[in-house]
DNA sequence: ACCCAATTTAAACAGCTGTTTGAAATGTAC
DNA sequence: GTACATTTCAAACAGCTGTTTAAATTGGGT
């Protein structure tokens, strides 16, 4: 039982870390198993599949994450005035940082897995995030469109994806970018210093005049 | 003669087409030649492997794009007073749109391999643009930097690769957005519609107050 | 028509991929 | 300690990858 357990986790830590660094179908499943010191054949025993422990790796983050988003969302609708912007972005920091708990360096793991998931392979988690929690999303969206009622609704829809864009690109390649910030600006960066950079961009992105057409 | 731009050029057509759609890695040299109707040999034989074809893909539109970019931020530069950040921006219209002429859907083609050319092979375009076009892209620094005077050097290397993610990430699914628009807003946009919704989102991001810290 | 170079072709190469198999080992309950 | 289920393991599977080879074909110049 311990065993099993260990042999699982082993092979979800490994490919959570390879994952990340290197993307989903460039990383093998001989990469995983030689760097968990597991045998090749245990993720099929264990997962099933490549797809499915992909999955189970994702899933380990979000299964925590969705839930207290959803909670934070539901208690900002429930407020009588529209949020700020601001306010409605920030939302995501504390569950994020909180995200350190389920692993060492959780945050950024599960921002990177989050980006490498949407450019790796194309539409696949858009479909699944879709799926399993579009009533959280529809939630934010329709926090958004509260705080920035000047705005018709398709335009917000491409100013989301837009943002989701930004975050997703810069966490796939935040490694790349806190090198060269350090070696460039003398500039020391953690995941977190990335966030509160991103809001601020985000929130001005998001609710920017509609341009004239 | 005639002959081998013949298959030379339908190689680069059928691979930039499938680049394009699934990405460099996920695409194999079957693919691209049985679409092309050549022989599998043939790539190696013109461009020498597959990642020379990947460079010489990319090389057809920098090579037009480039220098016409150059040109332009040489101009901005040199008229006496800052310009604006959307002008600065704006500037990137014009020359994208040209690329039609290299090819049909030359934008869209290219603006969905820049995406692949990132997220792909992750650093590998960095490196190779910043080798060849650095020279170009630090005058287009020096341009922001003269419209937002009050940003510091380093908050501007980091609004920058927020915009690039925006871009590359927002260009290599853009089929999937357009087709998300169309449904859900019977709204139909074209690439340069995306490009005009993005150039407002940018420049206000970019030109975001600072966070109080 | 001949020659030489450029190009195309089918076949094979070694190496990697995810997955399956059946036997060996381990753990667990009686 | 014996029986049973769980887990590990080495080996092999078929299928794909990019690349190379050497022979066959084609092209243009003399």
């Amino acid at each position: 039982m311990s065993t099993k357990q260990q042999t699982q986790i082993r092979i979800l830590e490994a490919a959570e870390h390879l994952f990340a660094e290197t993307g989903f179908s460039a990383t093998s499943l001989r990469q995983i198993t030689s760097l968990a010191e597991v045998n090749l054949a245990s993720v099929n025993y264990h997962f099933g599949s490549k797809k499915e422990l992909i999955q189970a790796v994702l899933q380990r983050y979000l299964a925590v994450l969705m839930p207290r988003l959803d909670q934070e969302f539901t208690r900002l609708l429930a407020s009588q005035q529209p949020v700020k912007l601001e306010t409605a972005l920030s939302v995501f920091v504390e569950p994020l940082v909180e995200l350190e708990r389920v692993r060492r360096n959780g945050t950024t793991l599960f921002l990177q897995l989050l980006g490498r998931g949407y450019t790796d392979v194309q539409g696949h988690l858009r479909w699944f995030f879709n799926h399993h929690y579009g009533r959280t999303l529809d939630k934010f969206v329709l926090l958004v469109q509260q705080s920035c009622p000047q705005l018709p609704a398709s335009e917000i829809f491409w100013r989301l994806h837009f943002s989701l864009g930004t975050i997703v690109f810069t966490m796939a390649s935040s490694e790349a970018l806190k090198d060269i910030a350090a070696a460039d600006f003398h500039e020391v960066v953690e995941i977190d210093g990335v966030i509160n950079r991103l809001i601020p961009y985000l929130a001005a992105g998001i609710a920017a005049p509609l341009a004239a057409s």
